[in-house]
RNA sequence: GCCGCGUUGGUCAAGGGGUUAAGACGCCUCCCUUUCACGGAGGAAUCACGGGUUCGAAUCCCGUACGUGGUACCA
């Protein structure tokens, strides 16, 4: 077998968001092309015309750029195989069609979808409840098999519309060899008629792909596991067309699945986790539904967990760089079985990035997402340093406005549940105190705030861990972040005593 | 209904004839920390079920059940 270049591709349709399922597609299209040094083309499949949504391959398009996996060939990268939108191809598609009809493989039907509703009553028994368009019934249908051939041409010449089905042969074994489910195999006199060229002259699916692929020279085939069933159609079609030698080899990839059962895109709100990689707001009613981007997803994060969403490499590494994927990867690896979404799961992912990578790679969006709660950053060299310190206690970047907001402003409630129950007036008198202490402090550092403290506390006969509490509620407003002394070293000494002052205030009501 | 694909703890999963059936997430207990996290120690599955094959099966075969996809002039 003669040595190809790899070429794969991510084909979508342009009709919404892209969902989880999508961009471990994309993914794996990517690693593999990288792995073999290959080409990576994305193509648009916008053959229906009726679910066509504007800007939704714009989206597309960002969404892969926010995952860091360029496309080497596409409509926008453009490339030698184009164009890369099958609409753009329609005049192709035609001639392939004809010439199957031709040679005995497809006939013209001119039923009308009316027929076609009849038909499905008709023979619709509570043992099939739904009849298709095949060996049984094809013979009583309106088509280029049971009409006189004058009747089919003067049809053809009156421009009546009709369309192109494939003739499924009647009794033949259709088997090929998938990637991740290696045999597989359908009997042909099972598989209806699929429409191969429709009525406004757009290919089906079924049609484009495989001219497609041919004509971009593809050479490995990943798609969702929905398209398994309709793989005999593709099959037949690569032999009549084009040598089933020629044809790619096929990885039908497991399903990710939601809580419920299958992952709808419809409602990712009802999961109470995004599916989509980023938003996206549908153009005709104006719905926005939540990306994993604006979730507050790392990008490093995302692609690792959806790559481990029915891949491992066999050792007990869960977090990988996209550069050690293309490394690892192998569709060998890949599981059969589809795989449940699990959020909290994902959360981890994003904890495990954001601890492990520099604060500098995501500064400036958690820069953008606290500029969106009121608080700007003047001070990078500040910002980082505040990053840095509480990163650890931050799943999703989102988590920073919660985190980091009191280290900018004051916190504007306090829990003063957590304290007043044990609130007393040697409490209030050391804290008074303490402020003066805190106002005489020369170095204001970390060290010297607490020793203070803590001075102050003995002298008092205070426990000083009942007061690191009420001290915390007063600088944080919550019980969470780092060390108390810790912030009060980096809030500085003016806005120290004034938190203290004011929550003494509340405290003392 | 029919056809395809699948089935190891709640979830992701390793393991592919002989293992105390890895690991991770989540959950629970404890340690650290008089905050929240991080970190550390520990707890919980006999491998969907039923038959085979075999000295021996989670691992091979056959059924059944269940899940999932398809059954559109949607992809």
């Amino acid at each position: 077998m003669e040595e190809k270049k790899v070429r794969v591709r991510f084909a979508p349709s342009p009709t919404g968001g892209l969902h989880l399922g999508g961009v471990r597609t994309v993914l794996y299209n990517y690693l593999f092309a990288r792995q073999h040094q290959g080409t990576f083309i994305v193509r648009i499949e916008d053959t229906d015309q009726t679910r066509f949504v504007d800007g939704a391959e714009q989206y597309i398009f960002d969404c892969l750029e926010w995952c860091g996996m360029v496309p080497d060939e596409s409509p926008v990268h453009g490339g030698a195989f184009g164009p890369y939108r099958q609409s753009e191809r329609k005049a192709d598609y035609r001639q392939y069609a004809e010439k199957l009809v031709k040679d005995g493989h497809a006939y013209y039907a001119f039923d009308t979808p009316e027929e076609l509703e009849k038909m499905r009553n008709d023979f619709k028994t509570a043992e099939n409840p739904s009849p298709q368009y095949d060996g049984h019934t094809r013979m009583q249908m309106k088509n280029s098999l049971t009409l006189e051939p004058t009747e089919v041409e003067s049809l053809l010449a009156a421009g009546t519309r009709h369309v192109i089905r494939i003739k499924m042969p009647s009794d033949e074994t259709i088997s090929f060899t998938d990637m991740i489910h290696e045999e597989v195999s359908f009997e042909s006199g099972l598989v209806d008629d699929k429409v191969l060229l429709k009525a406004d002259g757009m290919p089906t699916y079924h049609l484009a792909v495989v001219v497609d692929d041919h004509a971009m020279q593809i050479t490995h085939a990943f798609r969702g596991e929905e398209w398994l069933s309709s793989a005999p159609v593709h099959i037949l079609l690569w032999k009549y067309l084009f040598g089933i030698e020629h044809m790619p080899k096929w990885a039908h990839l497991p399903l990710i699945m939601g809580p419920g059962g299958k992952l709808s895109k419809r409602d990712g709100a009802k999961y109470g986790f995004p599916v989509f990689a980023m938003n996206w707001t549908d153009p005709k009613t104006n719905e926005l539904t939540e990306g994993f981007k604006e979730r507050g997803f790392l990008p490093e994060a995302f692609i690792n967990l959806l790559a481990v969403l029915g891949w491992n490499d066999g050792s007990e590494q869960e977090l990988f760089s996209l550069e050690e994927l293309v490394e690892k990867f192998s569709l060998e690896r890949v599981h059969k079985a589809g795989a449940k979404f699990d959020f909290e799961k994902a959360k981890w992912f994003n904890h495990e990035w954001i601890k492990k990578l520099p604060v500098s790679r995501y500064s400036n969006t958690v820069k953008s997402i606290l500029a969106a709660d009121g608080i700007n950053i003047t001070d990078e060299v500040y910002l980082n340093k505040v990053l840095e310190l509480v990163k650890d206690r931050c799943s999703l970047l989102t988590d920073f406005t919660q985190q980091s907001a009191y280290f900018f402003r004051a916190p504007e409630t306090l829990d003063e549940a957590a304290v007043k129950p044990k609130w007393n007036e040697d409490k209030a008198d050391f804290f008074s105190v303490f402020i003066d202490r805190l106002a005489a402090i020369r170095e204001w550092e970390f060290s010297e705030i607490e020793n203070q403290f803590k001075l102050l506390a003995a002298e008092k006969n205070i426990k000083p861990g009942e007061l690191q509490l009420p001290m915390r509620i007063m600088l944080v407003g919550g019980k969470f972040g780092p060390a108390v002394f810790e912030i009060a070293a980096i809030i500085g000494k003016e806005e120290t005593i004034a938190r203290i002052r004011k929550a003494l205030i509340i405290f003392n009501a």
